[in-house]
DNA sequence: AAAAAGACTTGTGGATTGCAAGTGAGTTTC
DNA sequence: GAAACTCACTTGCAATCCACAAGTCTTTTT
């Protein structure tokens, strides 16, 4: 009989987690090569699926529509009425994606300082 | 004639640019499940093989192999004939992995602040 | 000298990705 | 008010990537 079989670990979202470090859970999470940049998009204020599509780095709609849900379910943004008051819906970052802020500002500072063909964005 | 065909970006190793996006850049080196959290071990002074493969997120030996050589390639890490003074050698970061510093402290204070099943690791 | 440890490499099935095309609701144009 | 168009996805599918297990080769320990 194990003393201290764990199960599996989940997160809120019911997602298995790795381990209980914050970096391997916070991967376990925003950890793929698009995830950040859709919330980078979010940052800048784009809201709504075609801005994100429109990204120059040209993420895959599927891709696209498989990371907002992931967004939503772990509660990394939220859907709104559209800014436009139209019938359709846009996306925002709730406390919690918003307070992603700082891991996004280091990448761009690394990046800028040890890639130097990047470039920050105006906006 | 397309006046301002870009080509293939590439960064510094050779590999392809999603776009001049720093951030976009950092994410073509280490956005993936794994690659950061085997500089978070480096972080903590671990230097060998086995080290990183005994983490408890249990990266598979392949991956992990794959990775360590990414690492060299971006010059984020290099290789350095062993602590110990045996024939073998071990890993550690470079001032350009150093750097990542800073992306790898904003993830674990938002991972143990937003998903409380989390804990900072002692060491 | 034999056994064990270390650092990978290889093989394989399943999951994920990237790309193209399709769908259906909402919006604009004529 | 019907046709065309935009938007936000889905679906299909080939290619790639990943996780797990096993194997190989070198170095270290006994």
């Amino acid at each position: 009989m194990p003393k201290n079989q764990p199960g599996k670990l989940k997160n809120k979202a019911g997602d298995p987690l790795r381990s209980l470090c914050p970096v391997a859970c916070a991967l376990d999470i925003c950890g793929d090569r698009w995830t950040l940049l859709v919330i980078r998009d979010l940052m800048f204020g784009r809201s709504r699926f075609k801005d994100f599509s429109a990204s120059p780095e040209g993420i895959p709609t599927n891709i696209l529509s498989e990371r907002l849900n992931r967004l939503l379910r772990h509660g990394l943004a939220e859907q709104v009425p559209a800014a436009d008051g139209s019938m359709r819906y846009g996306y925002q970052l709730t406390e919690k994606g918003r307070s992603l802020g700082p891991v996004l500002e280091a990448m761009r500072d690394w990046g800028l300082k040890w890639e130097p063909t990047t470039k920050a964005m105006i906006q």
